[in-house]
RNA sequence: GUCCCCGUCGUCUAGCCUGGCCUAGGACAUCGCCCUUUCACGGCGGUAACACGGGUUCAAAUCCCGUCGGGGACGCCA
């Protein structure tokens, strides 16, 4: 098992996506499973699925849901699985051998000495004095002793060398032996730290290429200290740029709430495809200004070369009262595009469980055809609630009746418009063309313009100005409930 | 503090590697006009950026150096 048998040149890609189950899915771990996701449809790779839940403590089986209900709603699919809890003894193994190289050693120094001490410290971070240089003998004396101690890295530092890698992003990275300190391999139980177990999994695993987040672009060269003492060739690198608060901090639920987690995107109508579309225009270009793109079209357009190197702002406003201010601009209007290009039964599909969870009941063949007259008016799926409401109601929420007043009319104008248009559609076919014709051919009658015929009445039916083209509302309506409403509207104006 | 990374319109970005086609392109947002029975969609147009300072060069957003600014990592967390 020491022979390098990831060659990153050869064959297919295989790559990880390995969030520790230590909170919901966030924004900035979705999208990097979708950069690792579409890199490896791309080459016809396989995707690797693991859980990094070494951290008993903080692990929670409420994580590790939370990641797979966000995976699930994104669409996005996994080929293999993992748990790097079940792998310790794999883990140790690879200390083990680190240790017998002599690249490693044994820090007695008692847990937790005080982080006061360390911070102050010019030079001595590197490792704990004195633990370095400790023979084996005495070293290998006190550990049968019983004496507790964490496994430390021997970062080589003579001759001032350096450690060095190329990152398909940032290009090529190198940094002096010196300024890396001696991290631990082994916690003081035997429990291996995240760096080791990472590195022991990917090797493992003959992960070929990593693509994760910037934040840990300087760990990296810690990593390739591990994959080098314990044989093997270091995967390929890539390190994506961040995702940042308007602040310009890296996000997180601490400070920047729930605008972080995939969840809230869901819950607020956002369609996976187009969450995904905007998740990739962040840091990532296909340099021929396509924006709106599809999850195939994104697949065959992905390259790593398209990666920025600078942080990306999501642009989300905290303080917004209204879903569609709170979230960044450009990804409600790439979810309204997608809306928009959704065909209406498909559409039809995605909202019909909002609506009914809403409490409304409403039929399949109903939504159907309130759908269309609403697919361009909404950005977020859960504004059907209130673009389609007068649909959904037997009786209208109270309005002002100042609004039947069309357009540089009066009360008289409103009463004349509902009252002939009560006439008119008593009888005449509910259809777009005959209602069109019959309506302009009243307010012709009446000596007013169209749009004040239309208004009284839309008001009337609609419960508000803003609203769908009149037939086409008034057609899913229907005569009784059109009439119903205008009667009910007549007695209001004044 | 030490090390690393980054720096083009308010935001996402193209251009930078392979200087001239850049009086810097696109998109979102914003403003205005048009279409129109309202809203929306759509169309057209406007405002708006190469962080700063030095070089190199006939020529720099593009190459070099410095400054400033931002971010990240420095745990027996991941």
């Amino acid at each position: 098992m020491s022979e390098p048998l990831n060659s990153p040149s050869h064959g297919k890609p295989r790559v990880r996506f390995a969030p520790s189950p230590t909170g919901f899915l966030h924004v900035g771990s979705a999208r990097t499973f979708i950069f690792n996701w579409l890199y490896v449809r791309r080459n016809n790779g396989t995707m690797i699925l693991r859980l990094d839940d070494t951290d008993v403590e903080r692990n929670t089986d409420a994580s590790v849901n939370s990641i797979f209900e966000g995976l699930k709603w994104l669409g996005l699919s996994w080929d293999e699985e993992y748990k790097q809890s079940e792998r310790g003894d794999l883990h140790r193994n690879m200390a083990d051998a680190i240790f017998q190289k002599d690249l490693a050693y044994r820090d007695f120094t008692p847990a937790h000495t005080g982080d006061s001490e360390r911070s102050g410290a010019q030079g001595t971070w590197l490792f704990n004095p004195g633990m370095r240089e400790l023979s084996r003998e005495e070293s290998d004396r006190r550990a049968a002793a019983g004496e507790p101690f964490a496994l430390r890295f021997r970062v080589p530092r003579e001759g001032g060398q350096v450690v060095r890698f190329t990152d398909a992003v940032y290009g090529e990275q190198m940094k002096a032996g010196a300024d890396i300190e001696d991290f631990a391999l082994l916690r003081s139980g035997g429990m291996p730290t995240y760096h080791l177990a990472s590195c022991a999994d990917d090797a493992d695993l003959r992960i070929s290429h990593i693509i994760r987040g910037q934040d840990h672009l300087s760990n990296t060269y810690k990593h390739v200290l591990i994959f080098e003492a314990a044989g093997f060739t270091p995967p390929q690198f890539a390190h994506l740029p961040l995702l940042v608060a308007p602040d310009g901090t890296k996000l997180s639920k601490r400070r920047h709430g729930p605008v972080v987690s995939v969840t809230t995107y869901r819950d607020a109508g956002f369609l996976p495809e187009a969450f995904i579309n905007f998740l990739c225009l962040l840091g990532w270009s296909p340099k021929n200004d396509r924006e709106q793109m599809s999850r195939q079209e994104l697949t065959d357009a992905f390259s790593l070369e398209g990666i920025n190197r600078a942080n990306a702002v999501v642009n989300f406003k905290e303080s917004a009262t209204t879903p569609e201010e709170t979230f960044d601009p450009k990804a409600v209007w790439l979810n309204a595009e997608h809306i928009r290009g959704l065909a209406i039964a498909d559409l039809s599909q995605c909202l019909l469980p909002i609506v009914r969870e809403a409490g409304i009941s409403v039929t399949e063949e109903r939504m159907l055809r309130i759908t269309p007259l609403i697919r361009e008016r909404i950005k977020l799926l859960r504004d059907v609630l209130t673009a389609a409401d007068f649909f959904f109601v037997d009786q209208l929420p109270p309005y002002d009746p100042a609004e039947l007043i069309p357009q540089k009319g009066d009360a008289a104008m409103a009463l004349k418009a509902l009252t002939r248009a009560k006439e008119v559609l008593a009888t005449i076919e509910f259809k777009h063309d005959p209602l069109d014709q019959s309506l302009r051919a009243a307010a012709q009658e009446l000596g007013i313009k169209a749009g004040q015929m239309f208004q009284p009445i839309r008001v009337a039916v609609c419960g508000r100005k803003n609203a769908p083209p009149l037939f086409e509302t008034l057609e899913v309506l229907g005569r009784e409930t059109t009439l119903t409403r205008i009667a009910q509207a007549i007695p209001r104006i004044g």
